[in-house]
DNA sequence: TGATTGACCAACT
DNA sequence: CAGTTGGCCAATC
């Protein structure tokens, strides 16, 4: 039943990457936004999956951004939720345990793009 | 059109 | 160990 995204065709290439990652990220789990521009070949350019992030809950529904944090498991874009603690909440709701706006035991939620989706 | 900024990361000082 | 710098690329001023 998810998978039921769909977007602009103006839109960049870039966001849809993004998205098709983000998107196939399980509950419970959770990933960072450099190793997602590593899965996606643009490794330096962390930023842009994080701004791309900010851009998606405004345009794109079904886009579980609580799940991307920084690579310090810190949940950075939190304020972009409308609530600052909306996204740990999202977070708590599917097991993950966010303590000081941070997630706990990170590398154990750890889902790397490149690892789970390799190749 | 040039400069600044951004839900980042890694290296360097 | 904390602050700075460079990189990467697109949007905004």
């Amino acid at each position: 039943m998810p998978g039921l995204f769909f977007m602009s065709m103006t839109d960049t290439n870039f966001f849809e990457q993004v998205y098709h990652v983000v998107i196939q990220i399980p509950p419970g789990r959770a990933t960072s936004y450099g190793a997602i521009a590593r899965y996606l070949g643009i490794g330096g350019s962390a930023r842009m999956v994080g701004w791309a992030m900010r851009a998606s809950h405004t345009q794109v529904a079904n886009v579980p951004a609580h799940r991307v944090v920084n690579r310090n498991g810190l949940l950075t874009g939190k304020h972009a939720f409308g609530g600052l603690d909306v996204m740990q909440q999202l977070l708590e709701a599917e097991g993950v345990k966010v303590v000081e706006d941070k997630i706990v035991d990170f590398e154990k939620h750890f889902w790397d793009p490149a690892k789970e989706l390799e190749r």
